[in-house]
DNA sequence: AACCGAATGTAACAGTCGGTAACAGGCGGA
DNA sequence: TCCGCCTGTTACCGACTGTTACATTCGGTT
């Protein structure tokens, strides 16, 4: 198989650091200082919703998950998806009830870690502490990663980076990296994304006609890794009928939302002189 | 002085959880068990940028910082602004060097917390360790509101919701909440919002023209904050020359991201079902 | 005081994307 | 197997907002 993924360092990249191994703790370690509960659950049944009282972290061990930011007039949006290995539950430390909700986007098995016991172990096992620590650490990393897709990428750019960040869980996971079914519908990838689902199914459309992707449904082939790549890091998408040439950074070509940033790549915000 | 922020439980509100008082911690006692050091900083100079070696955490002591991500073609985006009482570096976390940037927006104090020192210290002092992952998952729950707010409000409600957080993070510092000046410029503004500064001139200049606030330059009054709550909570605004009425929700009225969102409530996603 | 650059504000134009509708295809239940 | 429902796809239109251009104000320097 082609591998897709060959820059260790794509911008999305970069949020997830260094934490390579997803389970550095095994279960019968855990379960030497915390009353681990192993849970299944079916595809849409919820880990835990938003108000509920907060019990416990959960460790993802098979399926994956989305998290559901909701406010109180009915707004709500995908804020991650998560699969084997990440931590979920964090966002509610400090607070008496969940922030947010997550569901099962497929069938799953989570390990359930109950909440104060967690903190008393890892007084006890250091190891419990980095991983949570650097895990919270991460989840920040990994959504100011997607701020900046989403405020400076256009749809199209969108969907191109979220294909290449799923293909890399995928391939961190261990399958291919340019063969893959995509967990989630096109609702949820659109909630993540910022922009409408028909929007999604539009740019998926374009992707497939420029010959950048093969896409039936869920499941997805990435054909041009390279042009992918090259339209995530917020180059415009070459036409359909344009030349051959990849037309890079052309002044004044189209409106998309990503010129604007490579239209002053050196404006380093208001008040932001060089300083020592 | 008239109250603009009666509602303790507005939607950006949620994220901050329960951290009222925000430095829990005095200096003497971090000097016990760190090597605490006082930094000033001038407006537009850097804490830290990304690609350094990270060596430290800090704690806002007086002025306001940005966060700066960027990505090495150019692009970048304020991802958050950052007060007395912050803890800011955190990001970074588990990584060798910095993930992005921090610069200050304004004459600063900052206190160096040395890392590896720092995480000695959550040993001794539990109420710093507590501190600590209380900041990192705050975090998360305030990027998750914001990335909440710009993928379902158009231009005009996220400045209404920004003005508003702003009001709130000057209310927590013990001044006014109806009147304040703002410590970045429009630039910042716009791309925290994930929009261009003349929309967000735009936006400001219609808030007025309503006569929900009064504004100059980077001077804010909020003249009516249960108009600009009404905003922020997805509501689409009343035009110039439209009638009385708040107009609640009316359907098939313009093409705001907003109404999206409105127009689906209970649409849990796509394999989101009742479950038990 | 005069000048200059940066920041801000305003306006006109145009493109992207959202809203709507209609249809096709897949999946599950009867 | 058939049927109904949900997901996904495509097309059309127009609002929102990006883009461009320019005027104005502010702050600091000459």
């Amino acid at each position: 198989m082609n591998t897709i993924i060959d820059t260790p360092d794509s911008p999305l990249d970069r949020a997830r650091g260094n934490c390579s191994s997803p389970l550095e703790l095994d279960i019968d370690t855990l379960h030497q200082y915390l009353p681990v509960v192993r849970c299944k659950l079916a595809a849409g049944e919820y880990v835990y919703r938003m108000g509920q009282p907060f019990r416990a972290l959960y460790l993802v061990h098979a399926g994956s998950l989305k998290s559901c930011e909701l406010a109180e007039d009915g707004r709500e949006q995908v804020t991650s998806f998560r699969i084997r290995g990440d931590l979920i539950g964090v966002e509610s430390i400090g607070l008496s009830h969940c922030a947010c909700d997550a569901i099962a986007l497929e069938h799953c098995e989570i390990w359930e870690l109950p909440y104060p016991p967690v903190i008393a172990a890892c007084l006890q096992l250091p190891a419990l502490q980095a991983r949570l620590t650097a895990s919270l650490a991460e989840e920040i990393r990994r959504h100011r990663s997607w701020m900046l897709a989403l405020g400076t990428l256009n749809a199209e750019q969108r969907v191109a980076a979220f294909l290449l960040d799923m293909a890399r869980d995928h391939a961190r996971l261990g399958f291919s990296d340019c063969h893959f079914v995509l967990r989630m519908g096109r609702n949820d990838m659109a909630s993540f994304l910022g922009i409408q689902h028909e929007t999604v199914t539009r740019a998926l459309s374009r992707l497939q006609e420029l010959g950048y992707i093969a896409i039936q449904r869920r499941e997805v082939r990435l054909l041009d890794g390279e042009a992918l790549r090259f339209l995530a890091c917020g180059e415009r998408m070459r036409r359909p009928m344009a030349g051959a040439e990849r037309a890079p950074r052309i002044k004044s070509m189209g409106h998309g939302r990503a010129t604007s940033s490579l239209r002053r790549p050196a404006a380093r915000g208001d008040t932001a002189y060089e300083a020592a």
